[in-house]
This record gives C-alpha cells, structure tokens and sequence, in this order.
DNA sequence: TTCGTCATGTAATGGGTTACATGATTAC
DNA sequence: GTAATCATGTAACCCATTACATGACGAA
C-alpha cells in the first residue's frame, strides 16, 4: 500500500508502458519528455519504483538475465535493473487513464495527463479539457475581481505581475480552446471500450491537432544532469 | 536560528512593511497580492510568524493594547495579534532586497521579487530581470534540443504540449525583454545608497513600464476561502 | 440562534530534495 | 589512467498541507 503521489507514479507507469527500462533512463524521460513541468530527483524515483514492484505492477529484471539479451552486454556488467510493466500494471494505468476527477486538472497533474493523450479515451481527454478549461476561467474570475478591488492601491511593478500573470492564463484558455474543437472535429472514438485494444499500442488516433510548428535542426547536446 | 524557505519570510516581512496586519489578513493579501504563483496555508504562515517574532523581525501587539486604539473596538473582543515589522526587521528586508543571487531568478522566487520591484534599487531589478531572462534562455535551448532529439519518437500530443511549453517560455522572454528596455530607458536610480531613504517609503520611481491595460470595473465579490 | 467569516493555532502526515555512499562503463 | 557519465541506492531533513480544535463577531 502506501499512496504514492500519483503524478510520478502515473508518469513511471506511462512510460513503461511503452517499453521497460531502467530507473535512471526513466528518470531522464520523466524529465524531459513530460518534464517541462516537474523534475523528480533519484531518491524519489527509486523509492516509488520499489513501491510500485512491491503492489506488483512492475517487475524488476535484472539486466543480463533471462527473455533473451541479444548479445553484446554479456561481459558480466552489473546488475542494471530494467523495470516492467506486468499485465496487473498495465491493467492499473488504463484505469488511472480513465479517471477524469476534478484532480486531473489541476496544475501539476494536467501536464503527465496530457503527454498520455495518445493514450486515452476521447471523451476522457474532452473532459480533462473541458475541465481544465472551466478551472482556468474560475481562476481568471478571481483574479479579474480582486484586481479590481485593489488597483489603486498596488504599485506599477505589482499590477505588471498581475496582469501578465491573467494574460499567461488567458492565453491557456485560447489553447485549450483550439484543443477542443479540433478535438470535437476529430472523427474517431478510441475505445470507450475498454476491451478492443492493445494491438500494438494506439494506432494513428489523433483527432487532428491544430497545425502549428515551430523551428527545428538537430543537435546533439548535454542533458539535465542535476 | 531554523531557516525557513525564504518566500514566505520575504513575503510576509514585505507586505508587514507597508502597513502592520494579523495573520488571517496577511494570509489573504499572500494568496492574492502575490499569489498568482503561490498559495499558503495557516500551518505555514502562522509557525513562521512565531519564528519571525523569534528573530526579532516582528512583534506582535495584541490588538487593544497600547498603541492609541481610535476608540471602537474596545468591547473585550478577542486577542487579535497584529504583527508589526520592528527596525532589524526592516533592516534585515532591506538585505534580502538587495540580493540578486542566482536563486533570485528561480521560478518560485522570481514573482515574490517582483512584486517588491517597487522597493527595489534599479540595479538589482536589472539583475534579476536579466538573470532570469538568461535562466528561460538555457531552457528553452535545451527543450530545444531535447525536442529535436526526440521529435520521432513522439506521439503528436506530447509534441503539442511541448511545443506550448517552449511557445510560453518565449513568451515570458519577450516580456522580460520589454521590461529590461523600459528598464533602461527610466531616467531615475532609487538609491543604491543605503542610508538615503526611510522618508516615509519609496516615493514614484518606476522607469516607466510598458504601456499596457485590460479591463477594469469595480465588482465587490468573494475571497478566496480554501 | 444559526450560519458565515473572521481569527488563531497544532499534530500528523506527505511528498520531495540534498547530500552522501558506491561502483561500473566509456571515451579520451 | 582519469574523467565523465551511467547507475543504484539511503538517511536526514525541509517545506508545506490536511485535518483538526477552538472560539469570537456580525448578520439573517
């Protein structure tokens, strides 16, 4: 037992689900991929990762093992744990996909929820969408009124704060707009059904995202290691 | 004695600064003044009022007390504590101000400092405006690159998220970029001189922020009561 | 008189970081 | 051979929240 905080559980579980890997792979992912947002140390990663074995929705293989090693690597290397998803696993993310809370909007889980739109069910992205959408005008609500009250007595810098701060906001709200109607006009369900998948893993879903695209190149560089 | 985190402690000094108040009303200004970003809880503030007290920084009188009470208020009503910021107080806030360490461009104390723009010496605000705008540069060039690395790998959504991670990260460096101009051009110093104020507080400096301004209206309403 | 909000606190708990300890592997 | 980075862990601490306990004041 023991509740881990479900973001970093969610995302570990998510990103095993593609492919197993071992805790300090995992950890750089959590970090970039989805890491925009939060960056999690080793003395949390590990800890959960025992934990999550320990509920038995991974399994630790040691590296070097059974299923298969193909060559190279057999020069007796230490024992690289590479963590699994079991089916039990597997069968726990896809609920946790499901759940469409009042929670999965908030800040610091609605970025992991997202990056595992590929994922998830329409109508449960419409949802965390929709919700998230209406928690930002909420907030925006707040913001405009007790501005109004106290305009006069803040000073420039406060005000600038503030109303950059709304405009951030704001901008969210055109965002999740843009998401939600290409995500209506999207022809295609993705499984509501919660049986006829696994086929690989999501085929080209996707309800058509807004065109947008920035600049590219490549360029092989460091990495966060803090 | 017992480092609390800073913000609070930076916060709560600087609001004590322009007028006494009790922890409930401090707590309210916290989570909107400032707290756009940040939103505190009784089970911090009022422990670090007690520790802040403990330094020497504040004092509290209970309200009824000495200190010319305008008659009202005389009815036996409960102690209600006002915080009051003494001279080491005000002293040791007007170090903190002055500091531009690298922490100060951190996402959690970048707002706070900020929003005391106002009693900050023009030098300083320059620090922390650049320091902060080259901490969103280094980031945006290694999402940049990240992203580059990775960009097959990844489902359209994930992509799509990052994309507006790097699109808001550019945004706020644009926004420094318009302070730090207006910054410049401000005909004006307030003092790095540390012995030429106090004369009430901080008369009209500001250089000249950019021009901006929404909406507006009054409308009484409620408070943010988590 | 009851409800809302003002007002002040504390103990338990949670969730996470820092700093440390350890060692293998790779590239130069 | 030595530096970087890959790789795994743990214990001590920190910051803050939650839930609780308590009570006064004002308005309906």
């Amino acid at each position: 037992m023991s509740r881990r905080s479900g973001i970093l559980e969610f995302a570990v579980l998510g990103l095993l689900r593609e492919s197993p890997m071992h805790g300090y792979e995992l950890r750089k992912r959590l970090n970039t991929s989805l890491g925009v947002f939060r960056a999690f140390s080793y003395g949390t990663l590990y800890p959960c990762l025992k934990a999550l074995v320990a509920n038995g929705w991974l399994i630790e293989e040691t590296d070097g093992a059974p299923e298969a090693v193909p060559a190279a690597a057999l020069t007796g290397r230490r024992a690289k744990i590479v963590y699994r998803l079991t089916a039990a696993g597997k069968e726990h993310f896809e609920e946790l996909l499901a759940h469409s809370g009042p929670d999965a909007w908030e800040d610091e889980h609605f970025g992991v929820r997202f990056a595992f739109f590929g994922q998830t069910s329409r109508d449960v992205r419409m949802r965390v969408l929709e919700g998230r959408r209406s928690r930002l005008e909420e907030r925006l609500e707040r913001m405009h009124t007790s501005l109004a009250r106290s305009r006069e007595r803040l000073d420039d810098y406060t005000l600038e704060l503030q109303r950059h701060g709304m405009e951030s906001v704001e901008r969210e709200v055109r965002w999740l707009n843009e998401l939600i109607e290409s995500e209506r006009a999207g022809r295609d369900q993705r499984a509501p059904d919660p049986a006829a998948q696994d086929s690989k893993h999501q085929s080209g879903d996707t309800g058509g995202l807004p065109r947008h695209r920035g600049g590219s190149r490549p360029d092989p560089s460091d990495d966060t290691t803090t």
